[in-house]
RNA sequence: GCCCUCGUAGCUCAGGGGAUAGAGCGUCGGCCUCCGGAGCCGUAGGCGCAGGUUCGAAUCCUGCCGAGGGCGCCA
C-alpha cells in the first residue's frame, strides 16, 4: 500500500461516504496524478451529478471532514470541483522509508493468488527462431516474472511446433543424408538449410514425396524407429533454441516443453467429448463444431475444423486439448496465450467452442495476449537486406557487437572481459527493452540507433542511471544497506518528485499486470530515471558542504537504484553496476 | 463483401472519461569552479475526418477516409 495515490483514494472514499451517505465501496474518488499538485481527485463531479448537488460543494464538504489533513499539507477545491492534493513531505518520507525496508519495495501481493499458464515462444522444430519469435518470448517472459513477483503460481508452457506433416520429409531427408551426417549438419549450420533441402526434395521428387507421406503415417502410428528419428530432430532443434534462450536470459527450459506432440493422445478424446455433448457435426467430410457468431465469406456459419476430411487433426484440435489439459490436469484458472494478433480469430473460435463444451467456465479465464509485428524502417515486415527473415541469433550477435563497441569507446580503461560482459548486458537489454516498451498490440519499427541510444526511453538510459547510482556508493564508500533505515528529508521539489515517483512502483506493477502490458512498466521506469537525474542535478549528494543531507540523499539514491534494478529484472533485463 | 486491429508533433512513441494532450530524437537557445556532459534546463510544433453520448472525449459509440491483418480442412 505504498502508493500515496492509493492511500489517499481510500481516505477520500471515506470522506465522500461521510458527506454523501453512500456506501464507501460504491464510490470512486478518481484520484489522478496532476501537474498542478501532487495529485487531483475528480470524484466529486460524478458524485454531485449522481446526487443532483453542486460539485464544488460536495468537494468542499469532503475536504471539510478533515480526513485529508493527516497526509496532505494543502487541499484545494478548484475549477468545477476538482480537489488538488499536496502531500506532506513527512507523509511521503514515512511511506518511502517503509518501502525501503521492504524486499518487495512496497509492492503489494495479488489480492487473490491464481494459477496461470503462460503459453509463449513456441518456435518450430527444424526451423530457426527468427525475429517473429521475439515479442512472444519477451512479453511471455516478462509476464511470468511479474506474475511471480506478486505471488501468482505460474506454469510456463513452450508449445513448440514439433508435430505435423513436415516431419515426413524431414525424417526422410535425414535418412538420405545419413543419421550421423545429419546430426553434424544440424549442430554446426543453421536449421533452415536442412529444412530447405528437405522441402526442395519434397517439391522436386514424387518418389521422395511418397516416402515422406508414408513416414508421416509411421510417425503417427508410433513406429519406434521413426519416433527415434523424430526425437533426434527435436533434440537438435532444442539445442539451438536453448542457445537463444540462454543468451536472452529467458526463464524457459526443457522442463517447460509442451509441444503439439504432447497432446497427440488427447485428440481422440477431444473428438469423443465433443461428440458426446452433441457439438460435433459432420460438414463437407470434416468433423467440426459451429460456434455461434462466426461466419464465412458467404455469410454462412463458420466451423472450427477439429478433424479434417482425411481424418487428420489440425491445430484447433490441439488447442482444445490444451485447454482441457490446462484446466483439468493443471487446475489453471488463467490461461495466457502470448500469440500474434493475426491469430485472434482462431483463438476466439477455440475459446468459444471450449466454452460451449463447458471446459472453459468462470472463474477460469483465457486471454489472448496479442501483439503486433516488428517492422523495418520501410514500415514493412522486418527483413534482412537480402529480403530474408532475420534470425534471432544474428540479431543478438549484432546487438551485442554494437553495444560492446559503444562500451569500449566510452570506457577504454575497462578490462576487455568486462567491456564484453557489459556490452552483452546492454546489447541484449536494448533489444528486449525496445520490444517491450511499445504497446504490444501495435506494430513497432525496429531501429538499432534508437534502441542503443543512451538517451530517451531505452534500456541503456535506464541501465546508465542505475550504474551511476552504484558509482555514487562506490565513491562514498558507503554500504548500500546501511542507509535503508533512514527516513529521507524531502525539502527540495526534486526530492519530493522523486519520492512520489518511487512510491508509484507498486501501482505500476499491478497496472502492468492488469493489462498484461509490460510497456507500462517501461514508461514508469523511464519517468523514474528522469526524476532521478533531475534530482541528482539539483541536489548534491557527496559534495562538500552538504554533509547534513548526505545520508538522506544516499537513501533516495539507494531505493531508486533498487527500484530501477527490480523493474528491469521484471522485464528480464540486467542492470550492470558500471558501464 | 464481412470482421478485427491501428491512425497523436518532422520522426519514434506515451497518454488509467477530467483542467493548458506529454516524452525522446531532430530544430533552435542556454548550463562545463560538471558528486559520471552517456547529463540538466528551456524553445517551436500535433489528437485522420464528421457526427453522437457526457457537466466533461485523444480516450466511449456510429459513419467515412487511410494502413495492416483475418475470413473451412497449414500452423
Amino acid at each position: 500500500m505504498a502508493d500515496p495515490l492509493f492511500t489517499i483514494a481510500a481516505t477520500l472514499r471515506a470522506a465522500f461516504a461521510k458527506v454523501t451517505g453512500l456506501p464507501a465501496d460504491s464510490i470512486d474518488p478518481v484520484v489522478r496524478p496532476s501537474d498542478r499538485a501532487d495529485a487531483q481527485a475528480n470524484g466529486a463531479l460524478a458524485l454531485a451529478q449522481q446526487l443532483g448537488k453542486n460539485p464544488r460543494e460536495v468537494a468542499a464538504a469532503a475536504v471539510a471532514t478533515g480526513l485529508l489533513a493527516e497526509s496532505c499539507s494543502t487541499v484545494e477545491v478548484a475549477g468545477p470541483g476538482f480537489i488538488n492534493l499536496t502531500f506532506k513531505p513527512e507523509f511521503l518520507a514515512a511511506q518511502l522509508a517503509e518501502a525501503a525496508t521492504d524486499p518487495r519495495l512496497g509492492v503489494r501481493s495479488a489480492a487473490q493468488q491464481r494459477t496461470v499458464v503462460i503459453d509463449y515462444s513456441h518456435p518450430n522444430v527444424a526451423k530457426e527462431m527468427h525475429v517473429g519469435h521475439l515479442r512472444t518470448t519477451m512479453i511471455g517472459d516478462s509476464l511470468v516474472r511479474l506474475l511471480r513477483f506478486v505471488g501468482h503460481r505460474t506454469i510456463l508452457e513452450n508449445h513448440i511446433g514439433d508435430w505435423g506433416r513436415q516431419f515426413g520429409m524431414l525424417i526422410e531427408h535425414l535418412l538420405d543424408v545419413g543419421e550421423t551426417e545429419a546430426v553434424h549438419q544440424l549442430s554446426v549450420s543453421d536449421l533452415n538449410t536442412f529444412y530447405r533441402e528437405a522441402s526442395e526434395k519434397f517439391e522436386g521428387s514424387e518418389e521422395f514425396k511418397d516416402r515422406a507421406r508414408q513416414r508421416v503415417v509411421e510417425l503417427q502410428s508410433g513406429d519406434p524407429e521413426t519416433l527415434g528419428f523424430w526425437r533426434l530432430l527435436v533434440d537438435e532443434s532444442m539445442r539451438h533454441f536453448n542457445g537463444v534462450y540462454s543468451r536472452l536470459g529467458v526463464l524457459l527450459s526443457n522442463d517447460d516443453l509442451m509441444g503439439e506432440s504432447a497432446y497427440n493422445d488427447m485428440l481422440p478424446i477431444v473428438i469423443a467429448r465433443l461428440r458426446e455433448q452433441g457439438l460435433l457435426v459432420e460438414s463437407q467430410g470434416a468433423e467440426v463444431v459451429f460456434p455461434e457468431g462466426f461466419i464465412n465469406r458467404e455469410g454462412e456459419p463458420l466451423p472450427l475444423i477439429v478433424r479434417n476430411s482425411v481424418g487428420g487433426f489440425g491445430y484447433a484440435a490441439t488447442d482444445l486439448a490444451c485447454i482441457i489439459d490446462r484446466v483439468e490436469r493443471l487446475h489453471a484458472d488463467l490461461l495466457l496465450y502470448v500469440v500474434g494478433a493475426p491469430q485472434a480469430h482462431h483463438l476466439n473460435m477455440v475459446f468459444a467452442v471450449a466454452r460451449m463444451a463447458g471446459w472453459l467456465a468462470p472463474p477460469v479465464e483465457a486471454v489472448h495476449v496479442a501483439f503486433g509485428n516488428v517492422l523495418g524502417d520501410d514500415r514493412k515486415m522486418f527483413k534482412s537486406r537480402s529480403g530474408e527473415t532475420v534470425k534471432l541469433s544474428d540479431l543478438l550477435d549484432e546487438a551485442v557487437e554494437r553495444a560492446t563497441a559503444a562500451v569500449r569507446e566510452k570506457n577504454d580503461e575497462m578490462p576487455p572481459a568486462e567491456q564484453a560482459e557489459v556490452g552483452r548486458m546492454v546489447g541484449i537489454g536494448a533489444i528486449k527493452y525496445a520490444d517491450l516498451s511499445t504497446d504490444r498490440i501495435k506494430d513497432y519499427v525496429f531501429d538499432w540507433e534508437r534502441m542503443l541510444s543512451f538517451d530517451g526511453n531505452t534500456a541503456p538510459y535506464l541501465q546508465y542511471a542505475h550504474a551511476r547510482i552504484c558509482s555514487i556508493f562506490r565513491r562514498a564508500q558507503v554500504d548500500r544497506a546501511s542507509v535503508r533505515a533512514v527516513v529521507p528529508s524531502l525539502a527540495e521539489p526534486q526530492e519530493k518528485a522523486l519520492a512520489l515517483a518511487l512510491l508509484q512502483f507498486d501501482s505500476t506493477v499491478h497496472d502492468t499486470l492488469d493489462k498484461f502490458s509490460p510497456h507500462r512498466l517501461c514508461t514508469y521506469l523511464f519517468e523514474l530515471a528522469q526524476a532521478f537525474t533531475s534530482f541528482y542535478e539539483a541536489c548534491p549528494v557527496l559534495k562538500e558542504g552538504y554533509e547534513a543531507t548526505r545520508e538522506s540523499r544516499l537513501a533516495l539514491c539507494d531505493i531508486t537504484a533498487r527500484t530501477l534494478s527490480k523493474g528491469l529484472e521484471l522485464l528480464g533485463i540486467e542492470a550492470p553496476e558500471r558501464m
